[in-house]
RNA sequence: GCUGAGGUGGCAGAGUUUGGCAAUUGCCCCUGACUGUAAAUCAGGUGCCCUACAGGGCUUCGGAGGUUCAAUUCCUCCCCUCAGCA
């Protein structure tokens, strides 16, 4: 047997949502589950041990950021990820695919002409500054970053991510892909999603060879993901989908979603995706999870999924509540907008007195310990503990909601609890 | 009391040498954004009024005078703060 698997445990009856387990060498992921970001081999903010006690059954952790600083090989001499962190638990690793699309916009400073680019605000190399564009260079071989650290060149192709996911260890890899900017011609998509599918079959061969390299030595299991992309193009989605689902893979990512389209299009990308996906593989949503996401994607089938929204949020002082007991709490004037009814930005002046919790009833180490006031406090001094507290909050939040996700698929009842959130 | 240095938006602090638009810039504050983390970040607004915008009008550099076409800037007196010495 290998220390890798699936099992549904229950499946929906009115909806494709699906209870299961993931095995992996490090521990079982309980699914539908949510995944949080630990970018840089950490959840900012929070130990190993409060990850685990807020829920987290697994994190990402990213290849390229990994490469870059501390380096490959200082983490497999120290032991591989997991000792490297201190986290006993599975985790999952992105091949660095997403920062082709993250680090080619120039999304973080606006439309700004650069030379009004505050220098603080920019990367300095020494005398040059880096531009966006110069960050990332797609070749067919595959991509050429520059490091936001200090613009060295490094070269990234299917083989490498591959084999660096390895060294590093984790439970999980992804394919390397290419993820797709949004909005995007159909042309470009379809190349796009072609050389995603040509890295694939790459990063799926050359998994494959360090497969059989590590079982030879006793070395846990790796699992690797498939990555599908296609925009949000039918007929490029539903063929990545059968493309990625006839290969090999242990599980399926759907990504190029959550990068700028509508909320409607990326259901509908699930609505023709999932539905061609083998129902025995787990698959995992890439960078998707606002709460009316998260329930989206698990009606639609989906296993697991990662977000920084909980913790980059918690960050900016912006903490997640419930719309279950509107009536236990006053609304800040921008509250009011339905968009924000599942966040409250804990810097608002409404809040500098505020003695209750963040959320009535909320069982998390903060919302027992401390009254917004507080919380509010210590983002206005900007006082370290206070982006602990809101990451602690919201990490709480979303396992929470999975828990509660998971049981009602069990009792049938995952329509109910979509309305009483919706 | 003497000597010296100062008094500029809510705060800090440029501008005064060489009179020619102060609302330089920080901070605070307000608002917005954030979905596989270049993010404990970024963007916008912050004297008043008009304007959808472009822009326009007005008020302001401790106080009172003076010189000048024109004064935060030069001159006189006064008030206040700080430092040193009595």
């Amino acid at each position: 047997m290998k220390d890798f698997q699936f099992k549904i445990i229950c499946k929906g009856k009115k909806t494709k949502a699906r209870v299961g387990e993931i095995y992996t060498p490090h521990g079982v992921i309980k699914t539908p589950a949510f995944v949080p970001v630990g970018t840089q081999a950490s959840v900012k903010s929070v130990t190993p041990e409060e990850l685990a006690t807020l829920g987290t059954q697994i994190f990402f952790v990213n290849t390229y950021h990994m490469y870059l600083r501390p380096g490959i090989e200082v983490v497999e001499k120290l032991g591989g990820l997991h000792k490297f962190m201190g986290w006993d638990g599975p985790i999952i690793t992105d091949s660095g695919g997403f920062q082709v699309f993250s680090l080619g916009r120039d999304k973080k400073f606006g439309n700004r002409p650069l030379d009004q680019i505050t220098s603080s605000s920019r990367h300095d190399t020494g005398n040059q500054t880096i531009k966006p564009d110069q960050l990332v260079k797609i070749t067919d071989d595959g991509v050429e970053f520059r490091s936001h650290w200090d613009g060295s060149k490094h070269l990234f192709t299917p083989e490498s991510a591959m084999e660096w996911q390895w060294k590093l260890g984790s439970d999980i890899h992804i394919a390397f892909d290419d993820c797709t900017s949004y909005p995007v011609a159909y042309e470009v998509a379809k190349k796009s999603m072609e050389r995603t599918h040509r890295w694939a079959a790459r990063s799926l061969t050359a998994s494959q060879k360090l497969k059989v390299e590590s079982q030879k030595s006793g070395e846990p299991y790796q699992a690797l993901y498939g990555s599908i992309q296609g925009s949000v193009f039918e007929d490029l989605r539903r063929e990545s989908a059968q493309y990625i689902a006839a290969m090999d893979f242990d599980g399926v990512a759907i990504g190029g979603v959550a990068v700028g389209e509508t909320k409607k299009e990326m259901v509908h990308v699930l609505d023709w995706v999932v539905p061609i996906l083998p129902e025995e593989k787990p698959r995992h949503l890439l960078g998707v999870g606002e709460i009316d996401d998260i329930f989206a994607a698990v009606e639609r089938g989906i296993d697991t999924f990662d977000c920084v929204q909980p913790t980059r949020l918690g960050r900016v002082g912006i903490v997640l509540i419930g719309n279950t007991t509107p009536a236990k709490r006053d609304l800040a004037p921008r509250d009011n907008n339905p968009i924000n009814k599942y966040k409250i930005d804990i810097t608002n002046k409404c809040y500098a007195e505020d003695r209750r919790p963040i959320e009535e009833g909320c069982q998390c180490y903060t919302c027992t310990h401390f009254a917004r006031a507080y919380i509010h406090h210590l983002f206005r001094v900007r006082e370290l503990l206070g982006y602990r507290l809101a990451t602690i909050h919201n990490l709480w939040f979303v396992h929470q909601l999975m828990t509660e996700i998971r049981e009602a698929i069990v009792e049938g009842k995952l329509l109910e609890l979509k309305k009483k959130w919706l």
